[in-house]
DNA sequence: CGGTCGGCGTTAGTCAGACTAACGATTCTG
DNA sequence: CAGAATCGTTAGTCTGACTAACGCCGACCG
């Protein structure tokens, strides 16, 4: 909880503060480092994500989940942890959250009593169509600064790079 | 490294390793998400950073602070967290581990009794020229899959991107 | 000259994500 | 049937980004 200074209600965003972006002077060394550009657009863009999606009381692996579920159908945890690549420890409480909402349903499997099967409802649906709607915002929001053909290229490569991975 | 199974012997710790590489499937809308895209790639370049960085007992902000002094020269801890975009909060322990590894040389600035100088000594740059290697020997590991051609289009759009933060 | 404002370094603490360990319950396998 | 493996869950570690507050000092203002 944010204790309020009371006084002015406020602007509680109005941070006079840290010119983070002043930019002053970067090490060259560091400047051009391939592995740092990488953090730093990521950094800036997962900010961005995940503001936006805060703001309509989201995460990321809300989406990850609903948009997996609606792919492939209902699911074991070990499934959805498999697919979106979430630690199935964690995937706990993102369903919790998501059961929470009303955007799943966490029943046991009847053929096997060690699994959940989690499906989507109507209103999972729904939130997803909605979450769909953000996600999309924001990717003009981050890549803005880039045309179409050049948005293009940077899905390409990065996409070999993620591929590789497994390699 | 793997455990491997060795002969039957109990393998109760034998951690068979969860197949995160498996990318079975993805959802589609996922999987070409460019904001994903980013973060995995980035948390992929991340990884093998730090790793190869705490093999020679080092971290990332480490390298970040010694190039940066070393391109401009001794400065206060503001200045440094200007530069290198390292708060002033996490600035403190990076400074202790350099100055207890000899790295640099914090002293009080006699100009200004409220600030810090902290300057690169002799063992320090002789670090900087290891880190400078472990790196570089780490952009190959993560930028491997790309030719050169490509590994210079990645970095212009990058570069594109994150000089767009401030404006 | 005294006071207040602001920059400085520091401590502490929050929050999120990635990841590991261990455990009870269950099912599979030999 | 016994042991091994799988599933969901709890708890906890680690790192990085970020905020709040504080004591110290210097700059500016009246």
């Amino acid at each position: 909880m944010n204790e309020e200074a009371g006084a002015t209600i406020q602007d509680a965003g109005t941070a006079p503060a840290r010119p983070r972006t002043a930019r002053e002077g970067t090490a060259e060394r560091l400047q051009r480092l391939p592995t740092r550009l990488l953090s730093l657009a990521a950094l800036r863009s997962d900010r961005l994500v995940t503001e936006a999606l805060a703001r309509v009381d989201a995460r990321k692996w809300h989406y990850a989940v609903l948009a997996t579920l609606e792919q492939f159908g209902a699911a074991s945890q070990a499934q959805l942890s498999d697919r979106t690549r979430i630690y199935s420890s964690d995937l706990v409480s993102v369903l919790n959250e998501l059961a929470d909402g009303g955007f799943v349903e966490r029943g046991p499997d009847p053929a096997d009593r060690r699994r959940n099967v989690v499906s989507l409802t109507a209103a999972g649906k729904r939130r997803l169509r909605k979450l769909d709607r953000v996600v999309a915002a924001v990717q003009d929001d981050v890549f803005g600064p880039l045309d179409a053909t050049q948005r293009g290229q940077l899905a390409r490569l990065l996409t070999v790079l993620v591929d590789s991975e497994g390699a």
